[in-house]
DNA sequence: ACGACTCGTGGCAGTTTGTGCCACTTTGTC
DNA sequence: GACAAAGTGGCACAAACTGCCACGAGTCGT
């Protein structure tokens, strides 16, 4: 290991393998959006992306999870927004905030994610669900709570309710966006948030 | 048709349908607990049952639907209590008491319960998880609530989140109860229902 | 009671998803 | 340039479903 490379070019390897993932990611997405989740077999996909089926399932451990990318990067994006938030906030403060950035990325990446929303909601797919898959991730959600105030051990229901009230609210803020018709969307996810 | 049978005995087809229903989840989740979601087939699952594969997904559209029985009886059950709700109670109030009645349902159903939620929190299915199942009839709940109050139109976000919360804090609960630990979970539902 | 009709069931062939194994090529290291 | 490490592809194969057709057990009309 050289370990000489910066964080950004972590070697050729790498690039080539992110960038084929990325396609392959567009490429489904694109045929999923076209004819539907259900009529595009995995063989098409890798037509379309011009990589082996064996391959596709090294990338991807079902086909679900190509769907669900952008609900994992909505998790990651969660997580990492909560990591960074100020330590001075309180847990309940902490999560609000990291909730706003989340909502911000999601409105900024408006049309691919209305693709995304409109996909995997006709689609049969559960795991892509954004809304469940949120809900999912509640428990690494509390950790990371946890691990912020240096707390131990396993949190208390009231911790675990906090997180996922603060959830729920975003999960139903979600499906107004989806379904359209709120001018200042970010303004109504802070009212939504606020909520008591 | 005769319609003349009562309401409970709906002819010998439908008994032995039920009947051969039933079976068939009480074997599969035997199976399931024995050796796991995953090691145990369909075709396992036909041979001890005594159907054929074909017959098996006539009872079932997919082989998760088996492990999810138990919880699509609770989201039954859930629906089934809201709608008798008395009509005095307000949205929030009426919720209340059906999640507590669903609490009590599961609480007395203890052991049956307690095998299901530990095959199907091992289990890679996802459809089976009681917490993402019942998530996923918010929609389905949030209507049977304006039903109730002989609400038109979509429900508005107050309503949604309203409903949202309910659920997760009767998720939260679960969560406590499968853990165990709990020595009244009924008396902790009601704090978890309670807590603002 | 008897025939016609419906409906649940089983078998078969076929598609699709997903996996283990091995050979081949590309990339990074010395 | 030699060697190790990692990505890729092809093959065979298991398991989850689906459409089709035939058979037989319930059910209904007369």
């Amino acid at each position: 290991m050289t370990e000489r490379a910066g964080a950004g070019t972590e070697g050729l390897r790498e690039r080539k393998r992110a960038h084929s993932r990325a396609t392959t990611v567009d490429v489904a997405m694109g045929l999923f959006a076209e004819r539907g989740y259900d009529a595009v077999t995995v063989a098409d996909i890798c037509a379309a992306a011009e990589i082996a089926p064996r391959t596709f399932f090294r990338y991807f451990p079902t086909k679900e999870d190509v769907l669900a990318e952008p609900a994992r990067q909505m998790a990651a994006r969660l997580t990492a927004a909560l990591a960074a938030a100020p330590e001075e906030l309180d847990d309940a403060g902490a999560l609000r905030r990291a909730l706003r950035e989340l909502g911000q990325y999601v409105v900024a990446d408006r049309t691919r994610m209305a693709v995304f929303f409109r996909v995997a909601g006709a689609a049969s797919a559960v795991r892509a669900n954004p809304f469940l898959h949120l809900s999912g991730r509640e428990r690494q959600l509390t950790e990371e709570l946890l691990r912020r105030r240096a707390g131990v051990g396993p949190a208390d229901w009231r911790t675990r309710l906090m997180v996922a009230r603060a959830l729920a609210a975003f999960r139903v803020w979600l499906d107004d966006l989806v379904a359209g018709g709120e001018a200042d969307p970010l303004a109504h996810l802070d009212e939504v948030l606020a909520e008591r």
